[in-house]
DNA sequence: TTTTTCCTTACGGCAAGCCGTAAGGTATTT
DNA sequence: AAATACCTTACGGCTTGCCGTAAGGAAAAA
């Protein structure tokens, strides 16, 4: 059983309603950050207090405002605090439904549950906190079915550094003298054209600004 | 004095939030509506029944989920409530802090308030409401400088039009047809390299993809 | 009305991107 | 070990985009 929890939220309205669903359900002490620093502060006190939280529930996505964070996302939030307590459970709570960007959490991120901001999102919070608490994972059954959809799969590490190049204003020869210098191999003219190819035929664009709108529009960029 | 209102959001943590701090502070009727058809819907009711709403709290974007809703955007919604109730007062409560959307619906919607979802957001909701019901506006104040601030204020419809087309794949050439048969001019395809180039200068792209990339983050597309 | 300025259009040379073909290399299959 | 398939690279011709110059036309200033 969790016995205290730490919610990570920069939106005043989210935190209110959170919490009074939680407290409803649960017994656990909750508290609150509303920006990442102030977050990694209350993990690294709770553990020197030797009352260290169970689970951490984060936006990934916040405003940036008049105080300045280090840490800007949900995601490099994460990442610290399991540098320090590796076993605390996590949980996004957000409302980012690119599978793209979802995919990233679950596999690369290891979060235990993720669930959707929406119309029935806090009893979803409470199902997954549920399932976490008994070392199972969550995810927001409106994502299951696009998570299992293997389209934006395809697209690999390679594929997203040649679309970041040419977002960024790189030519073609530009982004092979780059690939050459990082070692990313192909780096021919001749491949990054037929690679460009291979992209604009995936997502059945005309031309190179075409394709940038199209991945824009898919979050891969 | 109002003596009923209605929030439309589809994230139940935020009705829950908005809902637990204005009880607090009115003691005006309070009813929501999860999507825009459900809000158009109750707003025609209220009509009938002679006990018409005096405000309208929205969202300005909604997750598409399982039940379609006709009106997708706050925005076409405020259109609509606005036939059928001129008189009403309107505020947007959103997450959108992109100063070109932001004077769209100040401008062209003529909302009379906008409040900027954020770790205070429930405190100035109170106060944008309070400010309406005299007859006054409200802005965040987090938004008044990036309003004031003229950049994106620049770029005008025909600018807009041509990132639009180039987004969607056109070639330079394509455009100039398309332009013709629109009756848009310039349209020689001489006078779209010019324009083109303009772009380029203003957001400082080095060739078409990366002003593309540019346009999309500053959310011009 | 005349002059000036700004905008639109046309053209030509050069660079970048596009597309097909072909050769060499590497990994996989048999 | 040989054969096959796949990937990377190279090259040439063609199209598109890029950039400067210049001429014609419309609106604004004098």
């Amino acid at each position: 059983m969790f016995n205290k929890i730490l919610i990570v939220e920069d939106i005043d309205s989210i935190n209110i309603g959170v919490r009074n669903r939680l407290s409803e359900k649960f017994i656990f002490e909750i508290r609150h950050a509303t920006y990442c620093d102030e977050a990694l502060l209350s993990i690294k006190k709770a553990i020197f207090d030797l009352q260290p939280f169970d689970l951490i529930i984060t936006d990934v996505t916040f405003v940036q405002n008049h105080r300045e964070s280090r840490i800007k996302t949900g995601e490099a939030l994460i990442n610290e605090v399991k540098n320090i307590q590796p076993a605390i459970k996590t949980l996004i709570y957000s409302i980012e439904d690119r599978p793209f960007k979802i995919r990233e959490y679950i596999n690369g991120l290891k979060v235990d549950g993720y669930v959707l901001k929406g119309d029935n999102s806090s009893t979803e919070l409470v199902e997954a906190i549920n399932n976490i608490q008994n070392n199972g994972n969550y995810v927001s059954p409106a994502l299951s079915y696009s998570l299992n959809n293997t389209r934006a799969l395809e697209i690999d590490d390679y594929d997203a550094s040649l679309l970041k190049a040419l977002a960024s204003g790189l030519s073609q020869q530009e982004i092979g003298i780059l690939f050459k210098k990082q070692g990313k191999v192909p780096s021919s003219l001749s491949s990054i054209e037929k690679k460009i190819n291979r992209l604009k035929d995936y997502f059945i664009a005309k031309n190179t600004p075409h394709l940038i709108a199209k991945a824009k529009d898919m979050g891969l960029l």
